[in-house]
DNA sequence: GCTTAAAGTTGCGCATGCGCAAATTTGCGT
DNA sequence: ACGCAAATTTGCGCATGCGCAACTTTAAGC
């Protein structure tokens, strides 16, 4: 049906919710100015997204999750799935730092913020399960879950880890030492994974000459 | 002795919360309620639990976190790790389905109970963090913390699975085949992560002879 | 073009979650 | 035993989240 229509104003609200959220700062936006702003009523504001902080992170995370899934699949089959997945993740967390800056040093000092922009991760978990599941044959979907939650965990992980050095450093003035750029710190919590995606591979490999 | 004290509202408010539950049904319980029989004010409540569900929730799932990361320690060093943390969490789920077997029963029904009991599985988290660091000796906490979340990850999606095939065998009348009791499920599901456990355990090892 | 059923939106009402500051309890030193 | 400081409980107020039912819009069938 009016698929447009509902994505266009999914759109407004979050552009809506992050526009006000740098103008007022953040403490001073309530959900019903969000909603007069993109021009529905503030239950519909609700029907979109379930807390007020969704929105205002929504705006940053974008369509991560199906990026994300889309570009493990589109990897040639020459590179190992771990790769793909490394890479994947990687690269689309690193592409979305560019457009909000701005909102990414207001999300890190609001903790509420910064909690729900470590929710988004878990967005990629059911995407990116269909992902591992394609490259390893429907064998055994079970599997693909599994190792789905793992990353998804993994980036979490990463996620939070990158949160804290990154306000210790502006809190501390500099005197702590950044842990490393996100792309870095992605890297080295996905690594101690990468076994378990090389052995479902093999396992999947194996499993299809038979 | 304070602690006493805290952990003693703590206890009557979970008591009250799960006896109300299953006097009135979960939907006709208050949380002014649970505070007033257990003595306490509704704002003293919150103090304690976040939400209406997670008293309810918490009856069921008790100290688990706490005991789950003991029984990794506890196993004897022959054990691996992957075998350590598998048994351990198996161990410490089965054993809590004793007691509230009518609770679970109830908290399958409601999708809000559900999401709730579901949630208290990240509770591991960090114990368990804390369990492999210590079997893995202090040389890398970062790997560590990555396989705690990917098993806590794992753990959550076998509870998931095990709450769907429960509750569709449900309503389906029996046409649904349970896929297994939990403790196979569990096993299952971490079943892909021995990998990931298996090389870092050599990596430590290898970094231990160093 | 008109009718009709489904999908989406809105208003209402209620309970929840939580920040804040005052009041109360607890533990400790003297 | 006394009083002080820290921790805990409590009341208050407000905004949020969501179920529900009425209302409006959209797409499709005739």
């Amino acid at each position: 049906m009016r698929e447009q229509k509902k994505q266009a104003t999914r759109e407004a609200l979050r552009a809506a919710a992050l526009r006000l959220a740098l103008e007022r700062g953040p403490d001073n936006v309530r959900v019903d100015d969000i909603a007069e702003a993109a021009g529905v009523s503030p239950r519909t504001y609700n029907n979109y997204f379930s807390s007020r902080e969704q929105a205002i992170v929504a705006a940053v995370a974008g369509e991560r999750e199906t990026r994300v899934a889309a570009a493990v699949i589109d990897r040639p089959d020459g590179v190992g799935l771990a790769d793909a997945v490394v890479e994947a993740v990687v690269d689309q967390y690193t592409a979305s730092d560019a457009p909000g800056q701005e909102a990414l040093l207001l999300i890190t000092t609001r903790p509420a913020l910064r909690d729900a922009f470590i929710d988004t991760t878990t967005a990629i978990e059911r995407p990116l399960t269909e992902a591992i599941a394609e490259r390893l044959g429907d064998g055994d979907p079970h599997t693909a879950r599994v190792l789905a939650a793992s990353v998804t965990a993994a980036v979490r992980v990463a996620i939070e880890q990158w949160l804290q050095t990154t306000v210790s450093s502006f809190t501390a003035g500099g005197l702590v030492v950044p842990s490393g750029s996100l792309p870095d710190l992605l890297r080295a919590t996905l690594a101690p994974l990468t076994p378990a995606l090389d052995a479902a591979e093999q396992r999947a490999l194996r499993h299809r000459h038979r």
